[in-house]
DNA sequence: TGCCAGGCCCTCTTTAGGGCCTT
C-alpha cells in the first residue's frame, strides 16, 4: 500500500459563518484547521469568533453556536491575527473551497492581511476521483471513503479534520493510481480543475514530476 | 416591487439554464 507523503505544511481549514456572502455583510463565527504534514495531522487551531452582531436562530441551530457563546467569544479581528501566524505561507485546502476563501480574504482585509492564498478544493478533487459517489457533499464522502470521523458536522475544527482525512485518501488514491510515492499538492490541486475526459492526461504529469524529481537528486 | 452568493459543472448548451456545494 502507498503512503502519500505531503512534503511541506498544508492548512486544512473551515469556516463556520454568519450566512453565505460576506459581500453582504456576513462575517465568520468559528475557523477550525488542521496542519497536515507527511500524511499526518501534526497541529490544530480552533477558535470562536465573535463577529460583533447577533446570529439568526437557524444559524445556531445549524452549528450548535449560540449567540451567548459568541457574546463572550474574542473578535474576529483578534482571532484572524492568530490564525494568519498559524497558515504561515502554506497552501489551503478546503471542502468547496471558493466558499471559505471568500470569507478567508474578507476576514485577512478586514485586518490589513494580503498574504497570497493558494487555495485547493476537496470537493472538486472529488468530484474527479469519485464520479460514481452518491453526491459530493463532505458528509457523504467521509461515509463514502469509510473516513475517521467524531460524527460532529458542521463544527469548522471537526470539518476540517474530517476534510484533512479526505484529502489524505485522495493523495493516497492518486498515488496508486499512478505507482508513486507522493503527489505534489498542485497536482492534486490541478485535478479538480482539468476537464474529466482530461483525467488521464492530468495524472500523467504525476509520474513525469517523479521522473524529473529522481533526475535532478 | 422584486430581488438578493458565486464558482463550477452538465446538458435538453455555448446568444442558457439549472443543479451542486458551502453557512
Amino acid at each position: 500500500m502507498h503512503t502519500a507523503r505531503t512534503q511541506q505544511d498544508l492548512i486544512v481549514l473551515d469556516f463556520e459563518t454568519s450566512g453565505m456572502a460576506p459581500q453582504r455583510g456576513d462575517r465568520a463565527i468559528e475557523v477550525g484547521a488542521v496542519k497536515v504534514n507527511d500524511g499526518r495531522i501534526v497541529d490544530h487551531f480552533e477558535s470562536l469568533m465573535n463577529p460583533g452582531f447577533r446570529v439568526s436562530s437557524f444559524i445556531e441551530e445549524f452549528t450548535g453556536i449560540t449567540n451567548d457563546e459568541l457574546r463572550r467569544a474574542p473578535r474576529c479581528e483578534e482571532v484572524m491575527h492568530q490564525f494568519s501566524e498559524f497558515i504561515g505561507g502554506a497552501p489551503l485546502v478546503a471542502h468547496n473551497a471558493s466558499f471559505d476563501q471568500r470569507f478567508l480574504k474578507s476576514e485577512f482585509a478586514r485586518i490589513g492581511e494580503c498574504k497570497l492564498l493558494r487555495f485547493g478544493c476537496s470537493m472538486l478533487v472529488a468530484r474527479r476521483l469519485y464520479p460514481e459517489a452518491p453526491n459530493h457533499k463532505l458528509a457523504t464522502l467521509v461515509a463514502y471513503k469509510n473516513l475517521p470521523s467524531q460524527g460532529v458536522f458542521h463544527r469548522a475544527l471537526a470539518d476540517a479534520e474530517m476534510t484533512a482525512h479526505l484529502w489524505m485518501e485522495m493523495e493516497r488514491e492518486v498515488c496508486q493510481r499512478c505507482q508513486v510515492d507522493t503527489v505534489p499538492f498542485e497536482v492534486l490541486r490541478g485535478l479538480g480543475k482539468v476537464s474529466p475526459k482530461k483525467i488521464a492526461d492530468h495524472l500523467e504529469k504525476v509520474l513525469s514530476f517523479q521522473s524529473e524529481s529522481l533526475m535532478l537528486s
